[in-house]
DNA sequence: ATCTATGGTCAGTTGCTGAC
DNA sequence: GTCAGCAACTGACCATAGAT
C-alpha cells in the first residue's frame, strides 16, 4: 500500500521563477503555445522545443517530465481564463459588493499569448490584411468573450451555428449593439472600471504585438526562402529542358544508324552476290578456253557473257 | 469528385487527492 | 485551508478510407 502510494506521490511543486520561465518562452514560441507547428514535422519540432523548455525549467525549481510541463502550461492558460472572467463579472456586478483582483504581470502575459493563440488565431497562419484588425479589436474581442447577463445577450438575427473552434465560436458580437438602449450600460462606475480592463489589456496587446513583429520578420525570412527555392526550380527546369533535348537528339542518332547499319548490309548482301556470279563466269569462261585449245577471241567472251544473259552495260557498271 | 463514417490527437473542463 | 497535480471526460479538429 505504501509502496503504491509511493508510486503515485506527486512531485513537488514549481516555482514561481518556473512559471515566469515558461511564460517568457512561450511568449517567444507561439506556435509551441499553441500545440500546433503549421511547418513539415511539426510534432518533432515541438517535442523537442518542449524537451528545451523543460531543460531550462529545470534550473529554476523542481524537475518535471515534458508531459508534466504540457499539463502545467494548459491548467494555467484555463486559470488566466478563470481570473479573466472573474475580473469581468466583478466589474460588470452592480452595488459593489463584489472584488477580484486585478490581473498579475504574468497573467497579462499569459493572455496575450493565448489570446494570439486560440482567440484569434496563430499568428503564423494569419491572413494578409489581418494585423490591424488584430491589434485593433483584440481588446475588445477578449473583454466581450465571456457570458453576459441575459439582459445585455445579443441575438444574431437568423443566427446559425457557425463552422470552426468554439473559442471562435464564442466571440460574441460587437459591443455597438443595434436595437439596444444605449443606458443599459451606462453607469459612470461601470465605464471607469471597463476603461481599467482595457487598459490593463493594452499591454497584453502590447506584448503580442512584440510576437507578431518577430513572426513578421520570420515570414519574410520564409519568403527569401521560398525565392531562392523557386530559382534554384527554374535552374532545375531548365537543366531538364536540356537534358530531353539531348535525349531526343540521341534517339535520333540511334535512328540513323539503324538506317546506315541496314544499308550496309544490303550493299554487302548485292557485292556478295555480284562476286559470286563474276567468279561463276570467269569460271566458265576459263574452262570454254581450255576446251578450244587456248584460243581466245573477244567475240567468244561477248557470247558467253550473252549466254549467261549478262548484257556489257552490266559489266561496265559493276 | 464529393460526401460520410471513423479513429487519432489534443485542448479545455471538472472533480478529487494530496503537498504545502 | 489553499491550490497544484492528476485522471477522466467532452468536444473540436484533422486525416484517411470507403461509398456514392
Amino acid at each position: 500500500m505504501s509502496q503504491n502510494k509511493e508510486e503515485t506521490k506527486k512531485t513537488r511543486r514549481f516555482t514561481t521563477a518556473q512559471i515566469a520561465e515558461l511564460v517568457d518562452y512561450m511568449s517567444t514560441h507561439s506556435d509551441l503555445a499553441s500545440g500546433r507547428f503549421s511547418c513539415a514535422m511539426g510534432n518533432s519540432a515541438m517535442d523537442r522545443q518542449w524537451e528545451a523548455l523543460s531543460k531550462i525549467l529545470e534550473e529554476h525549481g523542481p524537475k518535471k517530465t515534458v508531459a508534466q510541463w504540457k499539463t502545467v502550461w494548459r491548467d494555467l492558460k484555463c486559470k488566466v481564463r478563470a481570473r479573466l472572467a472573474d475580473v469581468n463579472r466583478a466589474s460588470r456586478a452592480t452595488g459593489n459588493t463584489t472584488y477580484a483582483p486585478p490581473l498579475t504581470e504574468i497573467e497579462k502575459k499569459v493572455l496575450a499569448i493565448i489570446g494570439t493563440a486560440s482567440a484569434i488565431g496563430v499568428p503564423s497562419m494569419e491572413e494578409h490584411g489581418l494585423e490591424v484588425a488584430v491589434l485593433e479589436e483584440q481588446p475588445i474581442d477578449i473583454e466581450i468573450s465571456f457570458p453576459l447577463p441575459s439582459e445585455f445577450e445579443w441575438i444574431e438575427p437568423h443566427a446559425e451555428s457557425l463552422p470552426g473552434p468554439s473559442s471562435v465560436r464564442n466571440v460574441t458580437p460587437p459591443l455597438a449593439q443595434p436595437n439596444k438602449p444605449e443606458n443599459f450600460l451606462s453607469s459612470s462606475s461601470k465605464k471607469r472600471k471597463r476603461h481599467t480592463d482595457v487598459e490593463e489589456l493594452d499591454s497584453a496587446v502590447k506584448l503580442f504585438q512584440g510576437i507578431q513583429e518577430r513572426q513578421n520578420s520570420t515570414n519574410k525570412e520564409l519568403a527569401t526562402a521560398i525565392s531562392k527555392l523557386a530559382s534554384a526550380q527554374e535552374g532545375l527546369q531548365s537543366v531538364a529542358s536540356t537534358i530531353d533535348k539531348a535525349v531526343a537528339a540521341q534517339l535520333e542518332s540511334n535512328n540513323l544508324q539503324a538506317e546506315a547499319n541496314r544499308l550496309q548490309s544490303e550493299a554487302n548482301r548485292l557485292q556478295t552476290e555480284a562476286n559470286r556470279n563474276i567468279t561463276a563466269l570467269l569460271t566458265e569462261f576459263l574452262l570454254d578456253r581450255q576446251r578450244n585449245k587456248g584460243i581466245l577471241s573477244h567475240s567468244s567472251l561477248v557470247a558467253t557473257f550473252s549466254k549467261k544473259s549478262y548484257s556489257s552495260e552490266y559489266l561496265q557498271t559493276n
